[in-house]
DNA sequence: CTGAAAGCGCTTACAG
DNA sequence: CTGAAAGCGCTTACAG
């Protein structure tokens, strides 16, 4: 396990404030202020202090800072599963507001587990993270009870919530997103039209399937209803699409609530010799880039993935401001229609 | 904006050690003592200090002993865009390990961006961060030039190298799983085989590059040698993939230094006409979730991604404990055949 | 505009 | 086994 190289610490101090300080034969107060609040220091001072600055090479301990001012500049992003892209967008518009902001974003992998998530959380109460944007339900929630109603619980969400816990969200209208994916659906001529869920119980899913109820009802199909349980994943899209397609009374058309999903009942149609759009239309949901490059190219929904992080993270410094915010954010999704959808063949 | 909720800070101060202390009856040293070396301090009091922590619903502000301490228990894991799902498997492994030690894994997704990698390496200087673990060499050399050759600076290179700076590295062989794809391809009666790589320059592309070269050369095929030019992502194995399918003289085999590459060629074939495997093989690299349920599901070289993370990690551990470290660890990959190639047709 | 001083919440030799 | 005290590197009222 070990061998050619020895390492060893540092080998000499790295300057701090004081060094800058007598390097500009000023106090430590004049280099801090210098360095915050710079019109409040002469134009003289200011010069020489930068110029001890470069001289002694010097680069503040943010920790120490930190510590002094009771805050971390970090924000946790807490999120059910890396490996799932849906996410990295989200991601990237929180760090384009973050960073502007002097903040940085710690990326909180849950993988599913909740002991993680309670680390994540802990962060908190130890001073490690200001808040916290959540963009999973899949959390105990007696981490967030203490939140319920608190108006200033540094806390955001984004695309996912909870039933009952009132926070500030981020999101799309699921509901409408799914009535949407239907109604395309019905006036492509189906009737049977089956949907496949995320998690059971997960909200954002219980709103699509809501809307996926509701259209039917309002198209007279509801008596069509098929529904079957997935967990966002490629594997279970193929199981689940086997099992739905693998029948003589099978649908025509499927909904899913992921695009990985979709993507994984495109594999069970190829394998079941049912040609798609031919004689089955799949829709997916968060046009993840691979949606554009698998085979049939997937009608899916998208979020405003970039947006909606952006918007997470600017609720979130307002509330770490201590200023209003709005509760309930819904930014808008569309129907992007490629090829997996077609009329509905004789 | 702003709307129906206001905001405040914390209604009442975090008990810090001193109220554990007062209300155990004795020193903040000793509370310290008990949760940092419980074995040093007497059962009766370890006890008091357990029950006063309870009682006043005490945790310890992290960033004021990383501060004492003079470190912060954090490790950049820098990449070059989080949105390539080759990386989660890393970081998971990576996060195992961190974990376990008592470390937290900042992610640093650079996009692409030199001032981004920058702005993360400066966590390294201003004591926000312990060490790096770099998944790039798209970064600005300037950065780490200053490492060369020196043996504990707390940087570790997994996947990716420059050629010309000796860090710890943690890698496959890349020339050796580039032989064996080709050499796979040329058992299937290939003789026209081209390659997608990632962008030039790149020492694993390199690498791969060489080694398909070298097995070209000893089949006696280096005169029909094809390289095109990718990125890794699944737009430029598309357009790449058309530049060199659209042709009389097409090859009949292309081997792509990623999976997304490898799916963007699938594409391309399936827009010109030409079946695969029937007139084109294609091999993948780095065997994403995705290459299961393409269409045909991918020939690939598999990387032990979650085994590189819990490497990379150990021997940064080991670096930051001034421990000796191997320079160069290789973990063997192996290739995956599936669906997407075949005998040559006559 | 500037400095002396206190303090953020911990940890750790040092002395007992 | 325990405590008093110094100190990690900053920031910020306070006084001038």
């Amino acid at each position: 396990m070990f061998n050619t190289q020895v390492t060893g610490k540092h080998p000499h101090s790295v300057p701090t404030i004081k060094d800058v300080a007598k390097a500009a034969g000023c106090s430590t107060a004049t280099v801090s202020r210098a360095l915050a609040t710079p019109e409040k220091v002469s134009d003289t001072t200011r010069e020489r202090v930068n110029q001890a600055i470069a001289q002694v090479g010097y680069a503040p301990n943010i920790a120490a800072r930190n510590l002094r001012r009771a805050e971390s500049k970090t924000i946790v992003a807490l999120l059910p599963d890396i490996s799932n892209p849906f996410f990295s967008e989200i991601i990237s518009g929180m760090e384009d507001v973050a960073h502007q902001a002097g903040y940085q974003i710690l990326i909180g992998d849950c993988e599913h587990d909740p002991a993680r998530a309670e680390a994540y959380f802990r962060l908190l109460s130890t001073n490690q993270a200001d808040g916290i944007v959540l963009l999973t339900s899949e959390i105990p929630k007696a981490l967030i009870k203490q939140a319920d109603g608190q108006a200033d619980f540094p806390l955001v969400m984004a695309c996912e919530f909870f039933s009952d816990i009132d926070l500030p969200l981020i999101a799309i209208d699921n509901h409408q997103a799914s009535c949407q994916a239907i109604d395309y659906l019905v006036s492509l001529g189906h009737q049977r039209i089956a949907t496949l869920t995320g998690p059971a119980g997960n909200p954002i899913c219980l709103e699509r399937l809501r809307g996926y109820r509701d259209t039917l009802s309002a198209h007279g199909l509801i008596d069509q209803a098929c529904v079957a349980e997935g967990d966002f994943g490629f594997r279970s899209g193929f199981q689940q699409g086997l099992a739905l397609l693998d029948n003589a009374q099978r649908p025509t058309a499927i909904f899913c609530h992921s695009d990985e999903m979709a993507i994984g009942v495109l594999k069970a149609a190829r394998q079941l010799n049912i040609a798609v759009p031919g004689q089955l239309s799949v829709v997916g949901f968060d046009n993840i880039g691979l949606s554009e490059y698998c085979d049939p190219e997937l009608t899916t929904i998208s979020q405003p993935r970039n947006e909606i992080g952006q918007q997470a993270m600017q609720s979130l410094l307002h509330l770490l401001r201590g200023e209003r915010v709005i509760r309930r954010q819904t930014l808008s999704s569309h129907l992007i229609v490629r090829k997996s959808t077609g009329r509905v063949n004789a």
